[in-house]
DNA sequence: AAATCTTAATCTGTTAAATTGATAATATGT
DNA sequence: ACATATTATCAATTTAACAGATTAAGATTT
């Protein structure tokens, strides 16, 4: 292991910079220090990673290779430094959550977990399910609270509280009046939902695989609040988490639609790395999710603060 | 990035031997370089990542949530250390696949492309998706081949052939010579699958529940052979896939149950990482499955050497 | 209880590595 | 052809890594 991050440091910042000088000045050293570096790192392993055009640095196939992962490992290392940094009182905590469950369920327990223990930095992370996945398999996370279930031999998941997706519409769209509608009538429909690779979209295309039916997707947006303001304003109907409708439903601006033949429902999941030592911080925080999962369930929709 | 890999190396080391001493002579250094080793990097980050009680050291909250996340940083050094030793001249190649599609279809695969391309250095790792999907995530692996389909951003997917599980039992079983069975009649049998987590028992699963039911499973196992044997011997009825029963059936020594309810194809997937650089290697067997995937589709089942 | 052994920490000097500042070599643009 | 920007290299210096010997503090044995 005759790596050292510091190369991996320089060789990617020159890499990005495509200039040893440029590089050099970012990384607050001194040109001479850069190119020596970049030769050691190439020497030692007997390599080229650029190619030198006379004057000019043009990164090659192997340098190509190397770099995301160097990113990638940099990444890693930067965080190992926070944990290190951070002066782990009772322990800061990183917790990612998909856009529904961060939106409309993370901020509740957070917040109540904050109010328990105020000395606490609490850190919320919202990302698709498949990358707070990866972030709690790469350490980069404590917990995850995504959408569906997940398997894996090194990722602990237990589920937590079931969520309902349900399609909706303006109040002047046809539907509205009827409330409900048929398979036939749905994939006639033009829909705005979730774009590929977010839970909500999963579940959507996956209670229409069912039935071997493609809905009619018209348009696709990243942000449940984009979904309701596009549906509201006629384009469309819109199928998402019921958690992100109540007031709508309660104010009347959208409508919902029972669709009985579909199954839309869902479990939301927490999950953690078999092999993060738990601490305190955790322990607690689960504990306030088992705890408040209860309340959840019995009152069926949350008491939004 | 005070940081160096060289301590968490000796730290790592220290952490698993429990001793200072130990880890020193493991690591070929002395004992003096290793304790001043643990103590700068304590020092630097101002931190304890061990309780001294007098002579022995004991791993603390702080050290033993740092222990896996080096473990894995460390893991992946390693990886770039050899992506830069190996004199990659045509590149070497490593591909992950999962147990059904590594022992049945990539065998068939890897052959023709050595063939192909003699210099080429192969490596196949076999992984359930999960971790398949995880390692290409991290640079580990130039190239998946999964079961089931899966979306992440950061990941490219393409669909290969279909693949079909089957339910089938031994000779002497009642159902063998119906040939066939109902839902009901399945739901009663004891089954012998795959273990959770596996892209064969999701399959499973998933084509029960969209019946709302759930299947008896009586025995998992993590190998399809192992299941052929169990069903052979009488213990219950299996399902894998069709690929891995081909010879069976033709012999006779198990016979297929044809379940027209149960929805029991999936799809093969190709997955690479989205900021993967292409070596040539890949391109070329990436073209390569392309190529085959058609004599694959048209002769229903391959030709397996 | 004393002697002995084991182990981690610390001190000192040496060696190797990283870095700087200056300089040479080489392409780019005018 | 000339000025300029850029990389590579050299010599000198600072910095970090390490070994060897020594000390301190628990364990273990007698």
């Amino acid at each position: 292991m005759r790596l050292t991050l510091r190369q991996l440091q320089i060789f990617t910042c020159i890499a990005q910079q495509q200039s040893v000088s440029k590089a050099a000045e970012q990384l607050a050293m001194s040109q001479s220090a850069a190119s020596t570096a970049l030769k050691e790192l190439e020497l030692s392993y007997n390599c080229l990673l650029f190619d030198r055009a006379g004057k000019r640095l043009i990164i090659n196939a192997l340098g190509l290779e190397l770099l995301p992962r160097a990113l990638a490992l940099l990444e890693q290392a930067q965080a190992l430094e926070d944990l290190l940094t951070d002066n782990h009182g009772f322990g800061s905590l990183s917790v990612g959550a998909t856009m529904t469950i961060g939106n409309y369920l993370a901020t509740l327990l957070i917040g109540h977990f904050m109010q328990q223990h105020p000395s606490c930095k609490v850190r919320l992370h919202v990302h698709n399910t498949a990358q707070v996945v990866q972030q709690v398999a790469n350490y980069q996370l404590d917990l995850g609270l995504i959408e569906g279930y997940y398997q894996d031999s090194n990722i602990i998941a237990e589920p937590w509280v079931a969520d309902e997706l349900v399609a909706f519409c303006a109040p002047q769209h046809p539907l509205a009046e009827q409330g409900h509608a048929s398979l036939r009538e749905l994939t006639d429909e033009a829909w705005i939902v979730r774009e590929q690779g977010s839970g909500t979209r999963l579940a959507f295309e996956q209670a229409f695989l069912h039935h071997q039916l493609t809905p009619n997707i018209r348009l696709e947006l990243e942000h449940t609040e984009g979904i309701k303001r596009a549906v509201e304003s006629g384009l469309g109907i819109g199928c998402i988490s019921r958690l992100a409708l109540r007031d709508a439903f309660r104010r009347g601006s959208l409508v919902a639609i029972e669709t009985p033949e579909l199954n839309l429902t869902r479990q939301f999941t927490f999950i953690w790395h078999k092999h993060k030592y738990q601490t305190d911080a955790m322990r607690e925080f689960l504990k306030l999710c088992r705890a408040l999962t209860e309340n959840i369930q019995r009152s069926d929709q949350i008491n939004l603060a």
